[in-house]
DNA sequence: GCCGTTTTCGGCCCGACTGTTTTCAGTCG
């Protein structure tokens, strides 16, 4: 059996915790359940393999209890007090916590009182009248309980990124009409998550009153759900519920902060704040011990400035290690639009897209960008009108003219090939080997297991033809999940043998997600931040493939299309190379080496790591990756610090450590 | 359950709103 997922894992934490706030009890113990399912989800590796290398131990927020408890999931898929829990209290209820207005408590005590475990028999008792027998249970509220249960009947769920934008712009319009002086996105929406439930809005204005109003009656709302003198809540018509929060611009920041979240990282802040003497909310910093306010928090940098921190910026609030990593001045530098200098995926008319090549490379041209590879489907895909290799042929023809005639852009000629079902490519070797950017990815038969489809893929990336590993999940954004694949396995072999995997911009697909860039970053296995653009248009949808790669804290150097245009033919003819396959130079390209130097104070980390002792775990796997494959230019640059032959370094290091 | 500038026990963010009651518990973000 394939190891359970991080998520899988992680499930029976967060199941633990919403039980034991259900029980009552200690709620910071429930908290702290959600506090390390979280953590796992968000783990660089999986859990098992973490487990296994000693690692998970190590993390931050992960105790002796939890090891315990990961080591019983993983071999019996549930732990003891989980299922002394799941005894005593029905599954049901972990559904009705979930309608608003129902709290862990009112859910105990019907269950308590009248043994209520399920929606519908929560509607009948207040329908009945039971309800009513509850403590401060009055008419308005149940009648509240009677409209959730409706809502939750037909609620539409979460919606993609770039559809909850769409409507914040809309409504973010009607409030600056209203007299709002700054408007902005709030919580996950500001925070880049790729599906978000609650559209949180925040303005500032200095009479909130219009604005709220405005937000109150404005079109597309359904209903009014509560609102107060400088805050309302409520539902669209689509089923998303909104909600507003307006501040005095004095305290514009301090409200940013405050509802951007996430509520964990909140939390965390205000805690540092506490053991500063000082007191963080919306309205502000001010002492702990007096109330005098030090600082109202006009910008947001003032609130971290206040204890002590350099700006954090939204897309790592999500207390994984960001305090921490500001705290010692690591922040991650996060790869920016302007750093990328090309896209790697992207469709014309010839297949399935609505634009031509001229058409793609003009919208390219506007970008700024320095190239842009073509990768139109392959043959098997009949529905895009796949490409076969004599219109692969003729398509490269027509790019060198284009490139000629535009003189500004260089254009690779590439295919977006079907990794076909036993995992082999759609194209022949005679016609793989003549492009100069593949893109492999599975579009059709989905319904395999872990184990067929990790198979699957690895076959077709020790090909050696495949540059780059595109929409590694298949998930589409509310419709489809993902089909399960063991990413690690995957990320393994592609670094290995020098494949990129895709940060994919359709903002539908957003795939890799964030933890799964993350854990790219992790497996040192290069990114391509690419659009998979159907039109010219769609070239700017980087956007959302840059959401994922900067909450999962990649850097430039970690993003393959940050690179010049000689260094990604390198990557691909190096790996041909390796492989022993045929590499057909164009006469043109010129094969230098270019490949950028690490940076010196990465390298000069890095020789610190490796002058270190004992060597940290990851730096031995490292060292013996390195010997095994001789690649790894940045451990090579730090082992060559150390003495003239590299290779000897590294075998003596791994010896001795 | 986790953690440590109050460090192996005691504390864990904070404010506003709702519905109810008449001073506050529960919920939410």
């Amino acid at each position: 059996m394939a190891a359970l997922s991080n998520q899988e894992v992680a499930r029976a934490f967060s199941e633990m915790a919403e039980l034991l706030a259900i029980r009552g009890g200690d709620p910071h113990r429930a908290r702290a359940f959600h506090r390390v399912a979280r953590v796992i989800v968000n783990l660089p590796e999986s859990v098992d393999r973490m487990l296994r290398y000693g690692t998970l131990q190590k993390t931050p927020g992960i105790g002796e209890g939890t090891m315990h408890r990961v080591k019983q999931i993983l071999r019996r898929g549930t732990f003891d007090d989980l299922e002394a829990l799941r005894a005593q209290l029905p599954a049901g209820l972990r559904e009705l916590v979930k309608l608003k207005g129902l709290g862990p408590r009112t859910v105990r005590q019907l269950y308590q009182r009248f043994r209520v475990t399920t929606v519908e028999q929560l509607e009948q008792a207040a329908r009945s009248g039971l309800l009513a027998q509850l403590p401060r249970f009055g008419v308005d509220r149940i009648h509240a309980v009677l409209r959730e249960i409706e809502a939750f009947k037909n609620r539409f769920g979460k919606a993609p990124l770039v559809e909850a934008l769409r409507t914040v712009e809309t409504i973010a319009g009607e409030l600056r009409e209203a007299g709002a002086v700054e408007v902005s996105p709030g919580g996950s929406l500001r925070r880049h998550k790729a599906m978000i439930g609650d559209l949180d809005v925040l303005a500032a204005a200095d009479d909130p009153r219009p604005v709220v109003e405005r937000f109150r009656s404005m079109g597309g709302v359904a209903r009014e759900h509560s609102s107060g003198s400088a805050e309302a809540s409520v539902r669209l018509e689509s089923g998303q519920q909104a909600d507003l929060w307006v501040f005095p611009l004095e305290n514009w920041g301090a409200g940013l902060h405050a509802f951007s979240g996430s509520k964990e990282h909140v939390r965390a802040l205000r805690a540092r704040a506490r053991r500063f003497g000082l007191h963080v909310s919306e309205h502000g910093v001010s002492t702990r011990a007096d109330g005098r306010r030090v600082n109202p928090g006009r910008l947001e940098e003032e609130i971290f400035a206040a204890v002590n921190l350099p700006f954090i910026v939204p897309e790592l609030r999500e207390s994984l290690g960001e305090m921490e990593a500001a705290e010692a001045g690591r922040l991650p530098e996060l790869v920016r639009a302007e750093d990328l200098r090309g896209d790697l995926h992207l469709h014309t008319s010839a297949s399935d897209g609505s634009g031509t090549a001229r058409e793609m490379a003009r919208a390219a041209i506007e970008l700024g960008y320095e190239y842009l590879a073509v990768t139109d489907h392959s043959q098997s895909l009949t529905v895009a009108n796949g490409l076969d290799e004599r219109r692969l042929a003729a398509q490269r023809d027509e790019l060198r003219r284009l490139e000629a005639e535009l003189g500004r852009l260089q254009l690779l000629a590439g295919c977006e090939v079907d990794v076909l079902a036993d995992g082999t490519l759609d194209l022949e070797p005679s016609a793989l080997r003549r492009l100069d950017w593949v893109v492999a990815s599975v579009h059709e038969h989905f319904d395999m297991d872990a184990e067929e489809m990790t198979a699957r893929v690895v076959r077709a990336l020790e090909t050696g033809y495949v540059d780059c590993l595109g929409h590694p999940t298949g998930r589409r954004l509310g419709r489809r999940d993902p089909y399960p694949i063991d990413l690690e396995r995957v990320f393994d072999v592609a670094r290995r043998l020098g494949v990129a995997v895709e940060a994919n911009g359709d903002p539908y697909r957003m795939d890799l997600d964030d933890a799964g860039c993350r854990m790219a970053r992790e497996w040192r296995v290069p990114v391509v931040i690419d659009t998979d653009s159907h039109s010219p248009a769609h070239l700017r949808r980087r956007e959302f493939a840059l959401a994922s790669a900067r909450r999962g804290w990649l850097e430039k150097h970690h993003v393959l299309n940050t690179r010049p245009v000689a260094e990604l033919r390198d990557f691909r003819a190096g790996r041909l190379r390796r492989e022993g396959l045929v590499v057909t130079v164009p006469s043109r390209t010129v094969l230098v080496e270019t490949r950028e130097e690490a940076p010196a104070a990465v390298r000069g980390e890095l020789v610190d790591a490796l002058r270190a002792s004992p060597l940290a775990d990851e730096l031995r796997e490292r060292l013996r990756v390195y010997l095994e494959s001789g690649e790894d230019a940045e451990l090579d640059a730090a082992l060559r610090e150390l003495a003239s032959n590299p290779v000897q370094v590294a075998f003596n290091l791994l010896m001795a450590s």
